[in-house]
DNA sequence: CGCGGTATCTTGTCAGTGTCAAGTTGTCCG
DNA sequence: CGGACAACTTGACACTGACAAGATACCGCG
């Protein structure tokens, strides 16, 4: 059994975790580089020192942050059916849902890409986009541009969104939002 | 006259856009956190504190190179043909041949969104955008979702392949790689 | 039960960084 | 020529990431 709730005494018990959500929260408020690793200790009660033993440095921690985007990435693409406006839509939910996740996956220069871990959740979501992609575009215009431009405008679009550029044009709820811009993608 | 050849003495002749041009150039390399003032200044032969002479703060680089950017997007996107294809395509030869300028662009956690210089920009870049859009989208599917959606797709393409997201697909010349990804988007 | 090994966390330290304040040098205009 | 202003330097301070060494708690094995 694994006690969450004591947080007292020497050891923490599940420190892994509470430092990732607090990045995943600082990184949210205030962009991949607004905050720094005493930060998050401090919030957890911890030394200054104690994340990096469970990640070793900072490129580490976003590391593990983007291995998790990945997977959680590749649940949500796999758990919609074969429809590419749903598929376009996952992916938007997922970029504004998880939005430090999302933001720090495709930041390569954060990150340690060649750790087995994060290759291994990155191949995974690979597939998943890659299959969902090749079930939900019509046969008669299936091509490797054509699935690239697939990822490309629900890539866009969050990107977009979550960087405020269009936030003039599209309100809240980017999600719906989402919805009659991808249409255009499979004719008029 | 302005006497940019002489870096020597106590004045550096065009320390400013020397800055600029060291921090774009250390962007690329190693990402937006990938460098220093310090480090910057030490490649300019200059002080430590000199950059700050100019800018105020990082923020403060990093909106003057946001500003840029905008500039000379504008610029790109006025130079080209009312052609749907031809301002995508612009657009993502801006994106890859200026890679620091547009990753600052749209991270608006590192940048003072209220300067009044780089909203102006914003503007300009943003009105020259809208109309290549206008003219370049066939009138009978002429809409605000699909202007979004030509965004998106040419804003997303750029973005997955600076990540190295497609490098497998693509391979070095982003550019022409573009064209027929952008072409599904009108018709097939 | 107890004891040794190991994972977890702490404490102390160091070079490097961003930013501010105050001083220095060069330029330009009246 | 003089003084005002811009450009840059020097010095300082708190903060950061990273490392080394030590302390504490847990866990398996006798």
């Amino acid at each position: 059994m694994i006690t969450i709730s004591s947080t007292r005494g020497y050891h923490h018990g599940d420190l892994r975790r509470t430092i990732l959500d607090a990045a995943a929260e600082a990184i949210t408020e205030s962009g991949p580089a607004g905050w720094s690793l005493r930060e998050l200790a401090r919030r957890a009660g911890v030394s200054h020192a104690a994340p990096a033993h469970h990640f070793g440095d900072k490129a580490g921690l976003l590391t593990a942050l983007a291995t998790e985007g990945f997977q959680l990435l590749a649940d949500e693409l796999n758990s919609v059916p074969d429809d590419f406006l749903e598929a376009g839509v996952a992916y938007v939910r997922f970029a504004t849902g998880h939005r430090a996740h999302f933001e720090v996956m495709f930041q390569p220069a954060l990150l340690r890409s060649d750790d087995p871990e994060l290759q291994a959740a990155e191949n995974r979501a690979s597939t998943a986009l890659e299959e969902g992609l090749r079930k939900a575009v019509p046969p008669e215009r299936a091509s490797g541009d054509m699935r690239l431009a697939a990822w490309s405008i629900a890539h866009g679009f969050a990107a977009l969104w979550l960087s405020g550029a269009i936030a003039d044009r599209v309100g809240e709820d980017a999600v719906e939002a989402a919805r009659p811009v991808l249409r255009n993608l499979l004719r008029g």
